[in-house]
DNA sequence: AAATTTATAAAATAATTATTTTACACAGTT
DNA sequence: AACTGTGTAAAATAATTATTTTATAAATTT
């Protein structure tokens, strides 16, 4: 292929994966991402440890955790021992499943340290000295509910893709695009 | 002050950084911000340093990198040669600060990646053979400037404070809260 | 202006995260 | 049942990021 096209190619590559570094994901799964995307046709563990240089150990890794994300799949073929990975390619999908995944998984956790916390807080006694402390822990403990609450409901409002009303995406966003 | 309270403030401030690292952030920093808010007072560098345990040196660093997040401030007091430093106190304000200055910066660097992308693509000639790639090429672009004008809207919902009016925060979710 | 307290820069070290190497189990083929 | 290609786990190494140490400049007080 052109040499010019290809090397444009790697710099969209490299882009996608600075753009997944920004959700604190490491540019390796951007890279693979990138990768697949650019070749419109899902990627064998041995094609992706050719194409990125990387190890196909790597690439395993990498790509588990992608599909934990919900950034990609495994597709079988018939008569073909590998697996495919398919990507997600519609970009903004991409971005909610980052959002999503990243912030469930901080709503699960916080879940199980109130629930820990208020009991601890309320079965605890202390001086009359330190009451006021208490209450005022207590009265945190809630603020602190109540925005997690709103993330998890914030989580929803994507997931839902109801933002989209609200912000909408421009027409013709992707050749694969729903 | 009581031991019991202590020790589970010290977990409330865990639990703050542990927040803020699923942002992409230092968990120090949210150990800073957990501190000064666990507080309720600014706080200098010496105190933090001791609180925390770690050097002056690296709250100083720290203290900066929350200013550019625009999650503290430095604030002098007469008499006082120490600055004191001030977090945001409003969980919500702060997601929505670590949003959007993580996103602004990068859309800011994907516009200029954006021009000279565009501009090579279509300066350059390529073989006829290889047209047909050029054009998927200049339109995959387009699709990616689409997403980051979203993503830029997107930044401004959030910035506005436009969210809370389809995501509403719960009553009395702070006692510092506006 | 010398002495002291503050903040920060530059270099060195420690801790964490990413990646590779080595090893092994599992499934399909001969 | 031995053989080959496939995927992944565990341990070892490399690279990156966080933190401290050492050094210095700016501001304030004496």
């Amino acid at each position: 292929m052109d040499e010019f096209l290809q090397y444009k190619k790697e710099q969209f590559i490299d882009k996608i994966a600075e753009n997944m570094h920004a959700f604190g994901i490491s540019e390796t799964i951007g890279r693979i991402l990138g990768t697949i995307y650019m070749n419109r046709e899902p990627m064998t563990l041995d094609e992706l440890s050719e194409a990125t240089g990387m190890s196909k150990m790597r690439m395993s890794q990498v790509v588990r955790e992608m599909i934990e994300l919900g950034i990609a799949d495994k597709i079988r073929r018939k008569g073909d021992r590998k697996d495919y990975i398919q990507v997600e390619n519609d970009y903004y999908q991409t971005f909610i499943s980052l959002f999503t995944s990243n912030w469930q998984r901080e709503v699960r956790k916080s879940r199980a340290f109130e629930q820990r916390f208020s009991k601890d807080i309320h079965q605890t006694n202390v001086d009359a000295s330190s009451q006021q402390e208490k209450e005022i822990l207590a009265q945190e403990m809630d603020d602190w509910k109540n925005y997690y609450d709103w993330i998890n409901r914030l989580v929803e409002f994507f997931e839902s893709e109801e933002i989209f009303k609200y912000v909408p995406k421009k027409e013709g966003e992707n050749r694969y695009g729903k």
